[in-house]
DNA sequence: AACGGCCGCCGTTGCCATAT
DNA sequence: ATATGGCAACGGCGGCCGTT
């Protein structure tokens, strides 16, 4: 079962918030590229996953873990009565060659060495096992789920430790006869224990020099017609309710100013002004917790993302949207 | 200088009319 | 029935000012 969920991680979500309201530097381009491309290889894992079932083990997804002073970022943690088993999912693409510790994709070295992250993921809960005087085992593999992907090596160890997309449904499967029973539940209440959040992004976008407004789920457009209830694009013709739009920009908002309160002032003219401030405390009320802070009340949005606050949100749409790119 | 009452500011809430 | 938004009332807080 699943323990902790995916979501698009904080650096990924800044960057696609970021996308729509400035021109990203080729330089951000790239990074945003590659994250989404990583993204989507944790994500196929996750399908798989799915797929195959992990109803018998406890599973952790993208999380990160302080062990002895320093935090550990782990792409996906398999608990079970055998102990832990760490997953490092590399989305590549394309021949790689591996080489004494190096790593080649045509002639160039890559920077990241997915075996000594391994390594140390492994290394870490090594660490946190002996501080509790634990005994279970903990090992790990690197999950290439590209089906592209393509490695050339001579390095025994290497193979030992990888996991390719054709060999992964197979690989996941072993995990339904695992069993999670009183030793399990206590490994992974000692994982639980120790998550924090990413420590490691805390960028904040400059208010002031972010596109202010709405824009069109669909088409991303910012050209929105003003009806009662929805908001029609003027360049697409998707029709979101106003309420929809609000809970993209709130998401929007908290991805990209980590460090910044959440003010109903602040909020309205992030949106613009188009939708009433009547209706956009409603609506905060609704998706926020709140906090009383004399002038200084602020909202924190209960959902990870707009995905998850629209799905998860178990109210009862009377207006629907009209957005063309699910239809 | 210290205290306290008054007032205005600002954000929130209640209520209502209206559109769907 | 429900979402929206206008309007007015409400309430907390800080500043102002007069009194002690």
């Amino acid at each position: 079962m699943i323990v902790t969920e995916r979501f698009p991680g904080k650096e990924l979500a800044y960057y696609r918030a970021l996308k729509r309201r400035t021109a990203l530097p080729a330089k951000e381009e790239k990074n945003l590229a590659v994250l989404e491309k990583g993204y989507r290889g944790e994500y196929e894992y996750d399908r798989v996953f799915d797929e195959t079932g992990h109803s018998s083990v406890f599973v952790f997804r993208d999380i990160y873990l302080r062990i002895g002073g320093s935090v550990a970022q782990y792409d996906c943690l398999v608990v079970s009565d055998d102990g832990i088993v760490v997953n490092e999912i590399k989305n590549y693409s394309g021949l790689y060659c591996y080489d004494r510790g190096k790593w080649y994709i045509r002639d160039s070295q890559v920077s990241e060495d997915a075996l000594a992250q391994l390594r140390r993921a492994v290394g870490k809960l090594v660490k946190l096992r002996y501080q509790v005087r634990g005994q279970f085992d903990i090992t790990g593999k690197i999950v290439f789920p590209n089906i592209e992907f393509r490695l050339q090596t001579n390095d025994e160890e290497l193979w030992e430790n990888v996991v390719l997309r054709s060999g992964l449904r197979n690989y996941l499967l072993q995990f339904k006869n695992l069993y999670a029973g009183r030793v399990a539940e206590e490994i992974a209440e000692l994982i639980r224990g120790h998550i924090v959040p990413n420590p490691y992004f805390d960028k904040c976008a400059d208010f002031d020099v972010l596109r202010k407004g709405l824009y069109c789920g669909s088409c991303g457009g910012f050209e929105l017609e003003n009806r009662k209830y929805h908001l029609v694009c003027e360049s697409c013709g998707s029709k979101e309710t106003k309420e929809t739009h609000i809970i993209r920009a709130i998401s929007d908002y908290k991805a990209l100013f980590l460090n910044e309160k959440l003010t109903k002032k602040r909020f309205v003219e992030f949106i613009d002004y188009k939708v009433s401030p009547r209706t956009v405390l409603r609506m905060l009320n609704i998706y926020c917790e709140r906090t009383w802070n004399g002038a200084f009340t602020y909202y924190d949005f209960k959902y990870q993302n707009f995905e998850d606050a629209y799905v998860n949100s178990n109210r009862l749409w009377r207006y629907k949207d009209y957005n063309l790119k699910y239809e």
